[in-house]
DNA sequence: CTGAAAGCGCTTACAG
DNA sequence: CTGAAAGCGCTTACAG
């Protein structure tokens, strides 16, 4: 036990002839001191091994360098790369969570929760949705301390928010393809009322027009599935539609293209090339090797942006987006 | 702003019209107080809506309701669920976490964090592996709370720990074969260097054993992937091997040997069943169809139960085991 | 069972 | 720039 838990700030003051308020200030640097004083202090602190109680610089201070984060199914796919980023960028920050997973729509629940965290003072709060799908309910008139969201629509614009880029995923993934030569380009998606499934087409369109590229055939819309991208692909090959790339909605529906080409003799990235987009392999089996090219979301960096966000000085209200990246493969 | 936060103890002490120090007794249960005082006391603290300044309670008890936790790498994908659990299941039982990431073989890392942890007067820590082929050097003797251990060798017997049960999921993996009618069974898995692979081979080897059946095959070691198992099922397909089931040693193997038979013609389960390990469909993709029968190793339960275990009286020394479950699909 | 009092170890106006 | 003092709001021996 190297550590002594009984020395106190005013062991610290006695040992370098000064009082306990200019010992606290000399430490703490949040007060004007004279340099003299205050290497003197940090000097005795250091041979005393000072360490301050946590406990008590909470409590005089109303600082519980602790952080609320309420999560709308925390265990979900995507909202757990969410969380952990945040949970480890707060960990690396010194401050502690309380996390309160639950049904952020559940009026109760929330009540509750929101009590919790206000009893237990913390500095801020994030509240983590589980994707933009849904909106979570403006939470911060109920709290006087910073209030960040990530990961869910916007509820109200005075707050901060959060949220993956899938229109530039979508454009990102198809500059891919145009910049590798590719001009007869197919898209093949998941369901259309998806606000996922339309950012990313968005984006694909976006680029497309920039290059002054048509689409290659009308999108296909179905499942974020590898059955449904298999499916999807049969149809278009068996339509003898004339295309050499294929936007994919997701990585599944992407591996589902990448097995009907392969079984059809139909060479990838040779005929055709493929992206897709979640980065799965990546999130889920970092040794594996990569089949295919994908848009990366950085759900995790997204955490971490946000939790940095809660404590910083800076924040400001409005939607932010964590640009996506490109992760190469063999696919294209 | 509905809740009060100018409401004192001293002021319900003084509305039930009793002292301070009674009122706190009766609140808070861990003393020995009349059945009609509490009542008074309870009545007064709802009827002014009293919430108690959890930062006082911290520095007057010396119980932060913070836990620690160090994790090995936590967005590792399978230390994830684990820190997963551990984060809710703290969660719900009120107590903040601060999240330690790194290097745990590190000294230098490790002697900062311990030093964070115990100036942050946590009440408990919960050391976080990254599966079982490293061990985490015991670090219980820096600390006057309880240290537990999960997802990680044990450095000393002394220390309670949580892992996952590898040879209770060979076990399970192989008598789901045996008892749906299965005799002539292959084993296909990771090299055998690792713990995980000699233990579910292990667990399959005494459901064998308990059967009276021989293994249909000498065991194939090679990697994690997918790309794996596909080699060695061509393998075992063009040896001619007479067998009607596969162990897989992971989902990726499974995978792997599936799209073979299916490729060759062999039936799954028709003519071969198939069972993996890992429920990686399951971790991943919570609404995809699963293609393939496994064996889950609940990781996110291991980290809730470890984390049950820092908090509660009952903790114990030694190892415990996290039973895995079979989950099933159309593979057998 | 109840209460008066000390104490937890800092931070922060305030005065000098 | 420095210091005396109040204060943060509970919990907990201790005495009655």
């Amino acid at each position: 036990m190297p550590i002594n838990r009984d020395v106190r700030l005013a062991d610290v003051a006695a040992v370098a002839g000064v009082s306990l308020a200019t010992a606290s200030k000399a430490l703490s640097g949040n007060d004007r001191v004279s340099e003299a004083t205050r290497a003197r202090v940090r000097a005795a602190a250091d041979r005393l091994d000072f360490r301050p109680n946590a406990l008590a610089q909470s409590f005089a201070s109303g600082r519980s360098r602790t952080i609320g984060v309420l999560t709308h199914r925390a265990a979900a796919t995507f909202s757990r790369p969410v969380v952990m980023g945040a949970v480890l960028e707060f960990g690396e920050r010194g401050q502690a969570v309380l996390v309160l997973d639950g049904e952020i729509q559940a009026h109760r629940e929330m009540s509750n929760s929101i009590r919790t965290l206000r009893d237990r003072r913390v500095d801020g709060l994030l509240v983590v949705g589980d994707g933009h799908e849904h909106v979570s309910p403006s939470l911060t008139h109920h709290f006087d301390v910073p209030v960040t969201y990530v990961f869910t629509a916007p509820d109200s614009p005075e707050d901060s928010v959060y949220l993956p880029d899938n229109e530039q995923a979508g454009y990102l993934a198809t500059r891919h393809l145009i910049d590798t030569g590719r001009t007869r380009i197919l898209h093949l998606t998941a369901d259309a009322t998806s606000l996922a499934v339309q950012r990313r087409e968005r984006g694909m369109r976006r680029a497309l027009s920039e290059a002054g590229l048509p689409l290659a055939g009308a999108v296909r819309y179905g499942a974020w599935s590898r059955e449904w991208g298999a499916a999807a692909m049969e149809a278009v090959l068996d339509e003898r539609i004339d295309f050499d790339a294929v936007f994919c909605g997701n990585d599944h529906i992407g591996f589902g293209a990448i097995d009907v080409c392969e079984a059809r003799g139909v060479g990838v990235p040779g005929d055709v090339a493929v992206v897709g987009v979640d980065n799965w392999e990546g999130i889920v089996y970092d040794q594996d090797v990569r089949r295919l090219t994908t848009i990366d979301l950085e759900l995790m960096r997204l955490g971490r942006l946000a939790a940095a966000d809660v404590i910083g000085a800076d924040r400001r209200s409005g939607e932010r987006f964590q640009p996506p990246t490109l992760v190469l493969g063999p696919s294209s």
